[in-house]
DNA sequence: CTCCAGGTACTAA
DNA sequence: TTAGTACCTGGA
């Protein structure tokens, strides 16, 4: 199935635009027909070479398949995640129109300092900003005679000081930023978040300055593997009150808790499902 | 120019 | 516990 030799992937069913552009992860730009996506230690350039195979490769080290398979999450199966996730019309229409949407597993340092920048911020300007950080304070990296520049690790942004991430246009998340770098670049969360149930872990990353519900649902879903969630950002609430009539002054523990337990273990993919549907279909669907 | 953005912390009742 | 509001800055 996964031709090493060639670096050719067989990647049927595999929506990489919408699934690397789509505002699960801000570190992917599109370039000459290419993605190119910048880490921390590393470069991944994926070319779609048809609807179903993709070329890749990793820089400065090469061919680390081992990443590449982690990190697009191909151990799961997707055909299955569609089964459990198809409960009504809603899902289904979601589901034929967006096109096989995948959920990443993402580093977990990148992932929370990258939703930390999000808050109150279009994806748009969370790619620029996460961008901008990485040209002044990643590591360049030379791919095809062009420059990229990885994501800096938690390390490097907690020696750095507040007005720094200001001058970067971080404005008042620098403080939370430079405070969670401190943290997981201490050890002492990284250590220990990957061994608690969603629950704790949540509890965990809501005690960082800057880290509400939200946000600790999109690191839980996108970064930990907690599949059951699903951020409700404004636009899961839209899905909420537009397609299924619930309250949208409902408290956000009792929304997480409805879509938790009506689309069940895949949780996750539906709400990226219905996230894109709505988004962008939303003056069709929007109820006056 | 204005309004808003894949929110969160803070304050007052 | 709940409702209201400020917050940096760059898109649209």
């Amino acid at each position: 199935m996964y031709n090493l030799s060639m670096n050719i992937l067989n990647l049927p069913n595999y929506n990489l635009s919408k699934t690397l552009l789509g505002g699960q992860a801000f570190n992917w730009d599109f370039i000459d027909n290419s993605y190119y996506g910048y880490f921390e230690d590393k470069i991944i350039k994926l070319k779609e070479l048809s609807s179903d195979t993709v070329e890749w490769q990793t820089f400065p080290e090469q061919d680390d398949f081992e990443f590449i398979y982690k990190y697009l999450n191909l151990e799961i199966d997707y055909s299955k995640v569609l089964l459990e996730i198809n409960k009504d019309m809603h899902i289904n229409s979601a589901i034929s129109k967006v096109k096989n949407i995948r959920i990443l597993k993402q580093d977990f340092s990148q992932t929370t300092l990258s939703f930390i920048l999000s808050s109150h911020k279009n994806i748009k300007a969370v790619r620029k900003i996460v961008k901008d950080m990485s040209i002044k304070y990643g590591n360049k990296i030379t791919v095809e005679n062009r420059s990229f520049y990885t994501f800096p690790t938690a390390l490097r942004i907690s020696k750095l000081n507040e007005n720094d991430l200001r001058n970067l246009g971080a404005g008042f998340r620098s403080k939370y930023l430079l405070n969670a770098a401190k943290s997981i670049s201490n050890g002492d969360l990284t250590d220990k978040i990957g061994k608690l149930n969603a629950d704790a872990a949540r509890d965990h990353l809501t005690k960082l300055s800057g880290v509400g519900d939200k946000i600790a649902d999109c690191i839980l879903t996108f970064s930990l593997g907690f599949y059951n969630v699903t951020p409700i950002d404004i636009w899961a609430l839209r899905v909420l009150s537009d397609l299924y009539n619930l309250n949208s002054k409902s408290k956000y523990s009792y929304l997480r808790e409805w879509y938790s337990s009506y689309f069940g273990e895949y949780t996750a993919w539906a709400g990226q499902f219905l996230f894109e549907y709505v988004r962008e279909n939303y003056k069709e669907i929007r109820t006056p």
